[in-house]
DNA sequence: AACAATTATATTGTGTACAATTTAAATGAA
DNA sequence: TTCATTTAAATTGTACACAATATAATTGTT
């Protein structure tokens, strides 16, 4: 009965395990990414397009839990680095089309490797790891759900 | 077998579904704590020192898992709004010890009642939450173990 | 057609995160 | 004791996050 009473620890709450695990898992992706030379998010945004080719800045901001004024300077950076190209769709000039480039579709064959190579750093089973992330999309799913009222 | 494939796909990653949990559940308790004036950070900071009234810079980055580069600043903006104080250790001039105001005491009794409130809002049982938060702790463990080598 | 409402990005401003470096104090070995 | 090493914070610089607002294009209503 720890939330009927007076006062809920940092370890109890759910929330600080969460973004305290996000952040140690980013810690351990970095090595690898630096490699790359991408952040977590922008290979984020490189996982989308390299599953579609071509997304909208919206589309990308449903998947990823991102909005506009994350997104732009972030596509602007990748956009700088040769990975992604903008361009306004001639139907709707208000939408911006993200299309991969040859350069940033290259860099999948350099990175479908890293998540075994975490898998086997933490030294747990593939299993344990899918059934975590189902316990928890289904998590985000409630949560959301809740912050639609 | 999804991590012997050519490609892990955005969902498969439980890094982002803890990454986008998380941010999701910031969202949620956003309207509570800006009824207070904090940031979800500063709020973790608060639920430390309500627990042992001081603390060290140093402690505190253990504790969440932060630096001084995002502790410094953010423990002045703290200071700033009244609800810590910052000062040199006289025995080891090296360390800062923040201690929190009778203000930022005060503010824990506005604040007991969240982690129940996003409780109900979320519609999961207590124990579900309990059992979620001890795979997550034991994935935390196991990653920063990870990390240490 | 005219114009209000909506939609997709972009911009602005504040607050984290975190790597890398700096500074000053404390510790330890010769 | 002396000086190299270590340690705790602070600083610098880059990159997210995200609320709030602005801008421009499209849609819906009359």
């Amino acid at each position: 009965m720890k939330y009927e009473d007076e006062f809920v620890k940092l370890e109890d709450h759910l929330c600080f395990s969460l973004y305290a695990c996000s952040r140690a898992i980013f810690r351990l992706y970095r090595p690898f990414l630096d490699e790359l030379n991408l952040t977590y998010p922008q290979y984020l945004v490189l996982l989308v397009l390299w599953e579609r080719k071509q997304s909208t800045v919206k589309e990308l901001g449903e998947l990823l839990g991102l909005d506009s004024g994350t997104l732009t300077p972030m596509l602007k950076r990748m956009e700088a680095a040769g990975l992604v190209e903008r361009k306004r769709s001639a139907e709707d000039e208000r939408v911006v089309m993200i299309t991969i480039t040859e350069e940033g579709n290259h860099l999948k064959e350099k990175a479908v490797c890293i998540p075994r190579s975490l898998l086997e750093s933490t030294g747990m089973t593939e299993e344990e790891v899918i059934t975590i992330n189902n316990v928890i999309k289904k998590l985000l799913h409630n949560v959301n759900t809740a912050s639609m009222k």
